[in-house]
Formats: C-alpha cells, sequence, structure tokens
DNA sequence: CCCCGCGGGTTTTTT
DNA sequence: ACCCGCGGGG
C-alpha cells in the first residue's frame, strides 16, 4: 500500500472539510448538506488515518449500497493505491460476521440469505403452521409488522410480554414460530443479518470486545437512515474505541417506513457527548435557483438541524413547474423535450434524469422514450434476478449451498413440472415440519411418508436422485455448476420449449446471461469458496447497484433510488396530491415530512437545470381520475419559478382538440400523429420484445439487421404529411436515434479474435463472446487491461 | 396432476 | 392495468 501525504491531501479543500478530514480520534458527526462533497472528505479522511500510520484492516466504512461503496473504493484507491479498508454495505458487513461467527446463534456458516419473496413464502408457512387465521391480518402484514420488530430488536419472547394491537397479537405468534422454521432452514432474512449481529455483540462481551478492537476506526454514510439494529451494532463496536465517524443529513432521511431512526442522528451529540460536530453547508452541485427551490422546501420541516445552504454556482436557470393535462402528455413533452436537446447537441442522454414516486410511473415515460427512439436505463424493483427462470435457477444452487433451504426445495422439486404435485408438496412439509428435518431430508426419507402414493414416492426418489447428481458437482467452478444444473434437472428442455429464439428477453437468453454472470465471477474469484460467495452477492444487490453511470442514456428512477446521485437536467414527475405525498404517508406529521424530504433529495440531484411538473389527470389503476397538485408546491418560491401551463384543449375522450402547443415553451414541434406513433412503437417492440423490465432500449442497427421490417419502420414513423410539413423534427428523430447507434458494424463482426478500438481504451482483442441479441457480450483485452462490453451499445471499431 | 380462466386485491418507497 | 391464487375441466 503507498501512505498517502497528508499535506497533500488537505490541498484544494475548504475549512471545515480540512477540519473533518483531519479529525482522527474520537467521535464526529459529519452534517453534509446535498452536494457538499461528503464522499471526498470521507475518502480523503481515510487516507488521512492511513496517513498517520493506522493499518488499514483497523478501519471500516459501512454504507447503504454496494454501489456508493464501490465508488467510495475507486476514489480511496487514488488517494491510497493499495489499501484494503473493509467498504461495503451494512448487509454484507453483517453477513461477512455471521458468516464467522454463525454456530453461536444456531446457525451453520453456509446459511442462506432469504430474499424477500423467499421469506415472504417461508412466512406463509410458519402461518399455517402456527395456525392463526389471516383474516384480521394478511401475511403481508404480519410479515411487515415482524420486519418492524426485527428492526427494533425486538426478540419472540419480549414481544409476547408487550401490549399489542390485534395484528401485532397474530404476528407475535406467528413470530417464534418463523423464526424456529429459519433456523432449521439454515436460513437468514435481510432483517436478521442484522438482527443476529446486533444480539450477538449484546450477549457475548469477548466477542464484542474483539471487534471493537478490530475495527478501531469506523465510518458510516447516510447516518440518518440507519435503524435501531444498524445504531447497536455501530455503538457496541465503538465503546472501547470511540473512534466513529458518521456523516448523514437529517433533511434526506427518506426510509422511516423501513424502520430508520431519525432520532439516531438528531441525538448523535446526545449519544457522544465528546462528539466533534463539523457543518459542510457549501454546495458544489447546484445552481442558486435549484438550491433556493430545495431551501424553502425543507424550512418546512420540524423535526431536522437548521442548515445553511449556499453556493458559489452561477445563477443558472430557473426551476420550471409544468402543469400537464393527463400522464401522456407529461411524459411526451418530457420525451420530445429531451430528444430536441440532444438533438441539438446541447445535452447527451446521460444528462438526464426522470424521477417519479412510484415505479409505475415509469410506464408512460419509457412508452414515450422508445416511441422515439431514446435509450435509457430503469432502476427499478422488477430486476433481473426476480424473474421466474432466474430464480429457478439459482434456486437450484441454493438448495445445492444449503440442504436445509425449505424455499428453494419447495419451488424447484417441481420444476420443471415432474409429477409432484401440491398435495405431495404439503405432506413433504408435514413430514419435515413433524421430525424438524429440512424437507430435502423428509424427500430422502419418502418411503417412511405413509400418506404418499406409491407413485408419489418414486417421484420425489427421482428428484432427490437429480438433486445428488447435481450436488456432486458442488465444488465445481460455477459455470460448469450451472450448465449441470440446468441439464439434470431438464431445465434447459422446459426453456427452450417456452422461449423464442428472436425474443432476447426470453427465459433462454436470460439463463444465458445468468450463466454469463457466473462466468464472469469464476474470472473475478479464481479462489474463494465462490458458490457460497456468489450467492450472497446475489442476495445483496439492491436496486440502485444496477445504475450505470457513464452510459449514454437517459436514467429513470424513483426518488429513493435518486438519493446519493446527481444530473445535469432533472425531471420530477407527478408533484401531485396522494402521489408526493403519498397518499399512505398522511396519517401522521412524520411520515408527511418524509414525503417531503424525498422531494427535497429529488430536487436536489439537478446540478444545472430541473423541471417539477403535475397533471390535472392521471390513470390510476386502469381508471382516470382528477388529481390536484401536491401542497409541497405552495411552498415553493413560485415567483422565482418559470410556471408553464399546458394549453392544449382535450375533449370528453381525451384526445386533443386544439394543436396550439404548450404555453411560453418554445421548443420545436415534434409531434408526429397518434396513428403513425402507435405502429411505430408496436414494430420497434416487436424487435425488441415489449418487456417492461428491458434496461437499454435504442433503435439501432442492431434493429436493422435482425428485422427485415426495419425500413417499412422508418418509414411509417414518418408519414409523408409529416415529412413535408416539418423536415426538421424528422431529421432531429433520426439524429436522437443516430446519436445512440453511431455507424455500427453488424454484431456479426464481432468474434474471438477480432480486433477492435474503442475510443478510451485504444485498440484490443475480443476474448470471448457471449449472449443474444441486445445483451451480446464481448470480453476484451486492453493495454490496460480487460473490459465487458455490450456490442450493441459499445462504440467498439473493427479493425482491419 | 396439469392447465386454463376468472375474480379479487393491489403498488409507496427497498437492504 | 396487472398479478396472483383458486377452482373446475381435462
Amino acid at each position: 500500500m503507498d501512505v498517502p501525504h497528508s499535506d497533500a491531501l488537505l490541498r484544494e479543500l475548504t475549512a471545515p472539510q480540512c477540519e473533518a478530514v483531519q479529525h482522527v480520534d474520537g467521535p464526529m458527526l459529519i452534517l453534509a448538506g446535498p452536494g457538499s462533497g461528503k464522499t471526498r472528505v470521507v475518502t480523503h479522511r481515510i487516507a488521512y488515518l492511513l496517513a498517520q500510520d493506522i493499518p488499514d484492516w483497523q478501519i471500516a466504512a459501512l454504507t447503504f449500497t454496494n454501489k456508493a461503496a464501490d465508488e467510495m473504493r475507486l476514489r480511496l484507491d487514488k488517494l491510497a493505491p493499495g489499501q484494503k479498508v473493509w467498504m461495503g454495505t451494512f448487509h454484507r458487513f453483517c453477513a461477512q460476521l455471521l458468516r464467522r461467527y454463525a454456530s453461536m446463534v444456531g446457525l451453520q456458516e453456509n446459511y442462506s440469505i432469504y430474499d424477500t419473496s423467499d421469506s415472504k413464502q417461508a412466512m406463509k408457512r410458519a402461518i399455517e403452521a402456527a395456525g392463526v387465521s389471516t383474516t384480521h391480518a394478511s401475511p403481508d402484514q404480519i410479515a411487515n409488522v415482524i420486519s418492524k420488530a426485527k428492526n427494533k430488536l425486538i426478540t419472540p419472547d419480549v414481544m409476547e410480554g408487550q401490549m399489542l394491537s390485534p395484528k401485532e397479537t397474530v404476528a407475535a405468534k406467528v413470530y417464534p414460530v418463523y423464526q424456529r422454521q429459519l433456523l432449521t432452514a439454515n436460513a437468514v432474512d435481510f432483517d436478521d443479518l442484522l438482527l443476529h449481529v446486533a444480539n450477538l455483540l449484546r450477549h457475548s462481551p469477548e466477542l464484542r470486545g474483539e471487534l471493537d478492537q478490530r475495527f478501531r476506526y469506523i465510518l458510516v454514510d447516510e447516518y440518518q437512515d440507519t435503524n435501531l439494529a444498524q445504531y447497536a451494532i455501530v455503538r457496541a463496536l465503538s465503546i472501547d474505541h470511540p473512534n466513529l465517524s458518521v456523516t448523514g443529513d437529517p433533511d434526506q432521511s427518506i426510509y422511516g417506513w423501513r424502520g430508520a431512526d431519525l432520532n439516531n442522528i438528531l441525538d448523535f451529540e446526545k449519544d457522544y457527548p465528546s462528539v466533534r460536530t463539523v457543518r459542510l453547508e457549501q454546495n458544489y452541485r447546484s445552481t442558486p435557483n435549484v438550491l433556493r427551490v430545495a431551501d424553502q422546501l425543507i424550512r418546512h420541516n420540524r423535526r431536522r438541524k437548521q442548515k445553511n445552504l449556499f453556493t458559489d454556482n452561477d445563477e443558472g436557470e430557473p426551476v420550471i413547474l409544468r402543469w400537464f393535462e393527463n400522464g401522456y402528455e407529461e411524459a411526451d413533452s418530457i420525451a420530445d423535450e429531451i430528444v430536441a436537446a440532444i438533438s441539438s447537441g446541447l445535452a447527451r442522454p446521460s444528462d438526464f434524469a426522470i424521477f417519479c414516486r412510484m415505479n409505475s410511473l415509469t410506464r408512460s415515460l419509457e412508452h414515450a422514450l422508445r416511441g422515439r427512439g431514446v435509450p435509457y436505463q430503469i432502476v427499478n424493483g422488477v430486476e433481473f434476478y426476480q424473474r421466474k427462470e432466474i430464480k429457478d435457477v439459482l434456486a437450484y444452487l441454493h438448495l445445492v449451498n444449503n440442504p436445509g433451504h425449505d424455499v428453494a426445495l419447495t419451488r424447484v422439486i417441481n420444476t420443471p413440472t415432474r409429477g409432484i404435485g401440491a398435495k405431495t408438496v404439503q405432506r413433504l412439509q408435514a413430514f419435515a415440519d413433524s421430525h424438524n428435518i429440512p424437507m430435502l431430508e423428509a424427500a430422502r426419507r419418502a418411503e417412511q411418508i405413509e400418506s404418499l402414493a406409491k407413485r408419489s414416492v418414486t417421484m420425489v426418489k427421482k428428484f432427490v436422485a437429480i438433486y445428488d447428481r447435481i450436488a456432486a458437482r458442488a465444488t465445481a467452478p460455477l459455470e460448469d455448476l450451472m450448465r449441470c444444473v440446468v441439464q439434470e434437472s431438464g431445465y434447459d428442455k422446459f426453456l427452450e420449449k417456452n422461449s423464442d429464439e428472436a425474443d432476447d428477453s426470453s427465459p433462454l437468453g436470460n439463463v444465458d446471461e445468468l450463466i454469463s454472470a457466473a462466468v464472469d465471477f469464476d474470472r473475478r474469484h479464481p479462489d474463494d469458496g465462490s458458490l457460497e460467495a456468489f450467492l450472497e452477492q446475489v442476495a445483496l444487490v439492491s436496486d440502485t447497484d444496477a445504475f450505470e453511470e457513464n452510459d449514454q442514456r437517459v436514467t429513470l428512477m424513483t426518488l429513493h433510488a435518486s438519493k446519493g446521485l446527481e444530473f445535469p437536467r432533472v425531471f420530477i414527475v407527478g408533484v401531485e396530491d396522494d402521489l408526493l405525498p403519498h397518499k399512505r404517508s398522511k396519517e401522521d406529521d412524520a411520515q408527511f415530512e418524509e414525503e417531503r424530504r424525498l422531494l427535497f433529495v429529488g430536487i436536489t440531484r439537478a446540478k444545472q437545470w430541473l423541471q417539477l411538473s403535475c397533471c390535472k389527470r392521471r390513470m390510476i389503476r386502469g381508471d382516470t381520475r382528477p388529481v390536484i397538485a401536491s401542497p409541497f408546491l405552495n411552498e415553493l418560491p413560485l415567483e422565482e419559478m418559470k410556471r408553464i401551463e399546458s394549453t392544449v384543449q382535450r375533449n370528453y375522450f381525451d384526445q386533443e382538440i386544439d394543436q396550439s402547443g404548450g404555453g411560453d415553451w418554445d421548443l420545436p414541434e415534434i409531434q408526429i400523429n397518434a396513428e403513425a406513433q402507435g405502429e411505430a412503437q408496436a414494430d420497434v417492440s416487436f424487435d425488441f420484445g415489449a418487456n417492461q423490465d428491458e434496461d437499454v432500449f435504442s433503435s439501432d442497427d442492431q434493429a436493422r439487421e435482425s428485422s427485415p421490417a426495419f425500413d417499412s419502420v422508418t418509414a411509417e414513423s414518418a408519414p409523408p404529411e409529416a415529412k413535408t410539413k416539418s423536415i426538421p423534427e424528422i431529421g432531429a428523430l433520426k439524429t436522437a436515434a443516430d446519436l445512440m447507434s453511431g455507424n455500427r458494424p453488424p454484431l456479426t463482426a464481432y468474434r474471438e479474435g477480432t480486433t477492435v478500438r474503442h475510443y478510451d481504451y485504444g485498440e484490443g482483442t475480443i476474448l470471448a463472446v457471449s449472449g443474444l441479441g441486445p445483451k451480446r457480450m464481448a470480453r476484451v483485452q486492453f493495454a490496460d487491461g480487460e473490459h465487458n462490453f455490450r456490442l450493441a451499445f459499445a462504440k467498439l471499431e473493427v479493425v482491419g
């Protein structure tokens, strides 16, 4: 490791930043406003600690997302190359501790991490076993109550003794059963990762002392979003060596609904009386225009610490507040504007981000962008790893890694169908429950289960044989193991039957992509017990981790996912009552204030330009309903903002009557008629699969290559009238699409051994290609190392 | 045991 | 609009 020089680290830092960076021992609270260079301060401080000869293994930096940890690691590596400071999410930190001390909480080290849907399954089973009725508390509600309890470190026995609401009473009966079943399955849910570690530290003073000693310097990011369990963990690790430094901003606390406790940051100074508090109030990100809007808004919150945000940046453009007739118009207008800005050369797709309160609102935006050939990425909940075929294959792996994983067994025992029905599974489960053994064990003893038909016993035994053949390969490289799973289980035949070769997002293509992920993992982790590590990584990836920077795409995401990011130009849609603030968060002040913070977070992501919009009517669950503007809008400095109201008139059926366009908005009109638009969209979606989860879209040469209809699509999307009426617009559309694709050789031009050139990396050789259609990947060896590309979008020139 | 069609609930945000 | 779970027919 290269130890940096202290002096060099302090150059180019402001006085408060320097103060924070030079703080070494004792607790510190960094109140960091949005865009105040927080990551810079944290990385510099770690480098500073290293410069004081503090060993890297004594430092741990905890973040909320892997993305944030990666970013931090990258930046720290520039200051102190080769350092081995522990960086990662709270959950990963706990997962690793728990691997080591599993036996102390009754687990084995190969324990599984249940994701939300796994634990939902497990919960249903526990409810059944506990024999409670779900008429007054749904499984979801019960799961919620239990999750909240875990976040507050309430164990089943403690819960039993408390005063409880009717729902909580039901949950309290399920809770111990659920926990016992998890232990039998050698599994934990997300909350358990924290809970087990917190309990471990509480009940074992020796271990606590040892770890406190080991992790002498702890840094916590986004401290305003920690819950009680997380609080307890860092507290326990900071008693003998209270060198705990936390960064956060009470105004950006947006995870209260998940157990985050704002008091953790508001009371930090009480918890650690010797604390040094540093305020970072200068903003380096946004224009004064944006900042004033944010500040005016957040002043309306009561539970906060007063901050004085300021910036030296240029005034910039006024923030825009815009009304639309409905969600479609909103989406179309935004998409048009993005196209106009891109085609005029003023901006790149990656300059834009669109935020919304709910994932479902991205639908119409997606549609509008897709129709115009604008590439975009959606950072949303329905991710790759949630897909059925992916979960199926992973479930086999889970079962190999942990034969006690009952959720996985239930999932795969009849996938693909092999004559083991629900009744049989139920009987296996009952047998397993009564003998307190995993279901796989019950399956092995199928002949002992009296209620099972002969035929079922045979089928179950057959499954066990399949499993054993797969499990025999447990220590093989992941790629081999995964191919073995797909073959032995018969899943490959099942996939072929259900997959459409042309459809890129087909199950087959997805499984292929999973296998390439495994190949990639094998390559990066040649030695460590890779199956377990792979499964852990998969379990702990978050939605926000999917966000890719430096990618020439517009970003669509929820306001929650936007935290920690920044974009030159930001649209926030649906700033409407009952949506933001959300209907269900208006019960109490705390929730209402959290909604306000959510908008604050969104606003402060914008660097140069910001538009808030709301609609007069919005389609909700199928039908269109009138909506009113968000009460938060009245809290903004409206007089200095640019307000635009759509003047488009609509008839009863929501059809446009008057085309006079939108107010003082001076965009070129890029509307093409509705019919043509519809057709173009239909055809385009045919090429790429009408899949909402598809994270990339572009009408590039890929489409040309695979679709003979491409030319007619172009013709149809630009009807003759439109062509003669508004040539520049059509030109603009084309330019926008071209920008995304460039002059790209056909995908078949990229093969193993092909020499290619990349703008940044220079010349290189293709080592391997994999995947299908827009997901086709190439691994390329450049002078400075290997890089992976999505061929459909990468700027790779074929040399020679 | 498997497949298909219907009806009801549902979406706020996610490690 | 969409997803999931349930019931009936094959």
